[in-house]
RNA sequence: CGGGGUGUAGCGCAGCCUGGUUAGCGCGCGUGCCUUGGGAGCACGAGGCCGCCGGUUCAAAUCCGGCCACCCCGACCA
C-alpha cells in the first residue's frame, strides 16, 4: 500500500476561479485542478497530479512503441549548430529554432526535433543492411520558440514529445516500418480512451510520399478534419480531396454583358447586389509564387486551398498577390478581377468552375462585373484541378458518400522522410550486393503533453475533468465524510489500503474539510471513481461507488469495494 | 513582427479618469468557536517594491515618458 497518496499531504493546489490568462477549457481545468503552473509564456511546470497523468500517457506510448519493435533512447536536447548546417536546416528552420552560443562562441540550439542527432548517431555505427531495419525513439522535452504560444499545453514552447525514427534498406521496407507505427499509434490513442481519427496529411513538396496525422476529435480543436460518413476516408483540410461532381449540362446562357456594381468587391456584396447566389459567382484569385503570378478560379461559395495550388505548381512560396501585382496582371483593381480577357498569366480553375454554367465574374475594371459568363465560351483555362477546401456535404473521393467536417487536435504525426536526411548527412549502408545506398527514413511524433490537454478538451463537464481511466492520475479517490468519526476514518484507510493492495492507484481525501469541498475537488481533478464513506451507508456495512462520468452512485459492501471497482473499470473501457 | 489589452496580497478583481490620511473587496491562508452529504457561519489575524526605471508635483497606484512581462487578434480579400 502507498501511505503517501493522501490529500492532506499531496501537493494539489486547486483553484476555485478560472485563472485570468487561460482561454481554453483544458488550460483552465489543468490550472484549477492543480496539475500545472505557468513559469513563463508557453512553459509550464507539472505538479504531481499533472505529472502522473503525463506519465500515464508516456507509459502507454512506451509500451506500444516497444511492442512495435522500436527501441527507446535518450538524445541530447542541446545540439551543435554544425549538425544543422550539415542537414541544411540551420538556414531554413527560422526563428522557431532557439539558437545560442557557448563560452567558446560556438553555435548551439535547443532541439525542436531530432532528425539531425539521430541520423548522426546511426550513420556512425550502422553500416550494413544486416543491421537494418532500425527504429529508435525517445520521450523528451522539446523546445520550439513559437511565435505565439497559446492555450496552455496545447501550443507551448516547451513540451513533452515522443519522437521516433526508422531506418530501412529500401522504400518498400520503409513502408513496413511506417505501417507498424501507424498501427502502434492507433493502439496508443485507443488505449488512452480517446475518440480520434487517423487522417491523410499533406507531405509537402520534399516530404516524401505520404504522411498521416492522428487527430483527437474535439470541438475546440485548432484543425479541421474531413471525414467520410460512410467509408473510413479521412484527411486534414490541406489534403482533403473531394469527388468531382459530374458537369451539369450548361444551361442556356445569354450573351455575356457588363453591369455596374459600385463598391461591391466581395463575394457577399456582389451576391447581394445582383441577387445571385454565391455558387454562381467566380472568385478570381491572383496569387504569386517565386515563379511569378498565377490566377486561380474558385466558385464563390468555395474556399481556396493554397497548399493544393502550391503542390500543383510545385513551388516553394505561394501567397496572395499584393494589390499592385493584381492591377498589373488584370488591369483592374483588387475586388473586381475576372477570367475574361486575362492574358499573360497562367489561368487555373477548380473543377467546380466547369459545371458552373452561367456565372458572374469581375470585369477587371473598377465597380463592374460581367454576368452570363460561360466557361469555355467566354474564357479558356489552362488547367483544371482540385484547388479548393472540402466542405461538409461534398462527395467522398473514395466511395461517393458524403464528407463531414470535424474539429480536431493533432496529437500524432507520421512522416515518411525518404532519403532527405540520409542523403544530406551521408547515412549510408552496404546492401547484400556490396552497393552503398542511403538509408530510407521515417519519423514519427506524438505530442505527449498535448495528448493530456486534448484528452481534457474531449472529456470534461461543468464540474471539471473526466479522465479516461487509463490516463487518470489516480483511478479511485476515497472520500470519508462526516465529522471526525473513527469508524469512518478507519474504514476509509482500510478501503484505501485494499485498493492499493490490488494495484488500483488510489487517492485518500483525509483532509479535515466539509464534504462539499471534498466532492468539488474530486470532481474537478477528474478521478474516474469516488468511493464515499459516510455514516448512513456505513451503518449497513456499505460504501458508495460513484462514477465521475455518469454520476451514477451505487451502494456496495465494504468488502466488495475492490471487485466492484475492477468491474466498473472494465465497463468503462468497454463503452 | 503588426494591432489591441492587462500588470494593485497566493488567486480573481476594484481604486487610476478628477493626484492628497493607514490602498480596498471576494476567495484562499493562520488562530479560536461553531458546523459537517455538494466549495458553511462568526470573530480575530498575517500577508503589498500598486511590474521596473525615470520625469512632473509640496505630494504619484493615480499624470507623462521609456522599458519589461503576460494575454488576445492577425490569408479568406479578389
Amino acid at each position: 500500500m502507498n501511505r503517501f497518496m493522501k490529500m492532506s499531504r499531496f501537493f494539489v493546489p486547486t483553484l476555485k476561479e478560472d485563472p485570468a490568462d487561460a482561454e481554453v477549457i483544458s488550460h483552465k481545468l489543468m490550472m484549477r485542478a492543480g496539475m500545472i503552473r505557468k513559469l513563463t509564456a508557453g512553459i509550464y511546470s507539472y505538479l504531481p497530479l499533472g505529472y502522473r497523468a503525463l506519465r500515464k500517457v508516456e507509459q502507454i506510448v512506451r509500451e506500444e512503441m516497444d511492442l512495435a519493435g522500436a527501441q527507446e533512447v535518450f538524445l541530447p536536447m542541446v545540439q551543435p549548430g554544425e549538425l544543422w548546417v550539415e542537414s541544411g536546416r540551420w538556414e531554413v528552420y527560422g526563428k522557431e529554432l532557439l539558437r545560442f552560443k557557448d563560452r567558446h562562441d560556438r553555435d548551439y540550439c535547443l532541439g525542436p526535433t531530432h532528425e539531425e542527432v539521430i541520423t548522426d548517431l546511426v550513420r556512425r555505427d550502422v553500416r550494413s543492411y544486416r543491421h537494418l531495419p532500425l527504429n529508435l525513439y525517445q520521450i523528451q522535452t522539446k523546445f520550439r520558440d513559437e511565435i505565439r504560444p497559446r492555450f496552455g499545453l496545447m501550443r507551448g514552447r516547451e513540451f513533452m514529445m515522443k519522437d521516433g525514427y526508422s531506418f530501412d534498406v529500401s522504400d518498400k521496407a520503409a513502408d513496413v516500418s511506417y505501417s507498424l507505427m501507424w498501427q502502434a499509434y492507433k493502439n496508443v490513442f485507443a488505449r488512452c480512451g480517446l475518440r480520434f481519427r487517423a487522417v491523410e496529411a499533406d507531405s509537402g513538396p520534399i516530404g516524401g510520399s505520404f504522411s498521416h496525422e492522428f487527430m483527437v476529435l474535439a470541438d475546440t480543436g485548432e484543425d479541421t478534419v474531413v471525414a467520410c460518413t460512410f467509408c473510413d476516408y479521412a484527411a486534414n483540410m490541406e489534403k482533403a480531396e473531394m469527388g468531382v461532381p459530374a458537369p451539369v449540362p450548361s444551361e442556356t446562357c445569354g450573351p455575356m454583358r457588363r453591369v455596374d456594381t459600385p463598391g461591391a468587391s466581395t463575394i457577399e456584396d456582389v451576391s447581394k447586389f445582383l441577387n445571385v447566389k454565391p455558387e454562381h459567382l467566380i472568385k478570381t484569385l491572383i496569387l504569386r509564387s517565386e515563379r511569378g503570378p498565377v490566377a486561380v478560379l474558385i466558385r464563390g461559395d468555395h474556399e481556396l486551398n493554397l497548399v493544393k495550388v502550391k503542390n500543383h505548381l510545385n513551388v516553394m512560396d505561394l501567397d496572395f498577390a499584393d494589390s499592385r501585382t493584381i492591377e498589373e496582371v488584370t488591369g483592374g483593381p483588387l475586388g473586381f478581377s475576372g477570367p475574361v480577357g486575362l492574358k499573360n498569366v497562367d489561368l487555373l480553375a477548380d473543377h467546380a468552375i466547369r459545371s458552373i454554367g452561367c456565372a458572374v465574374a469581375g470585369a477587371n475594371e473598377k465597380d463592374a462585373h460581367l454576368v452570363d459568363v460561360n466557361p469555355g465560351r467566354d474564357f479558356h483555362v489552362d488547367r483544371t484541378g482540385d484547388f479548393r477546401c472540402a466542405m461538409g456535404g461534398d462527395p467522398c473521393p473514395r466511395c461517393g458518400g458524403k464528407l463531414q467536417l470535424f474539429r480536431g487536435i493533432e496529437v500524432g504525426h507520421l512522416f515518411k522522410l525518404g532519403e532527405k536526411y540520409s542523403e544530406a548527412m551521408n547515412a549510408r549502408f552496404l546492401d547484400a550486393e556490396g552497393a552503398e545506398k542511403p538509408m530510407v527514413m521515417g519519423c514519427y511524433g506524438i505530442g505527449i503533453s498535448r495528448t493530456v490537454a486534448a484528452a481534457i478538451e474531449q472529456n470534461h463537464d461543468e464540474d471539471g475533468i473526466i479522465f479516461p481511466p487509463p490516463i487518470a492520475p489516480f483511478t479511485v479517490i476515497v472520500t470519508p465524510v462526516g465529522a471526525k468519526d473513527t469508524e469512518i476514518e478507519e474504514a476509509a484507510e482500510h478501503v484505501y489500503a485494499e485498493l492499493w493492495a490490488n494495484g488500483i492507484e488510489t487517492l485518500l481525501d483525509d483532509r479535515d474539510e466539509r464534504p462539499g469541498v471534498k466532492f468539488k475537488d474530486a470532481d474537478l481533478i477528474g478521478i474516474p471513481f469516488r468511493i464515499t464513506i459516510g455514516k448512513k451507508a456505513m451503518a449497513q456495512g456499505k460504501v458508495e461507488l460513484r462514477n465521475r462520468k455518469t454520476k451514477k452512485v451505487e451502494l456496495v459492501d465494504i468488502s466488495a469495494a475492490v471487485p466492484a471497482v475492477k468491474d466498473r473499470l472494465e465497463a468503462w473501457s468497454a463503452e
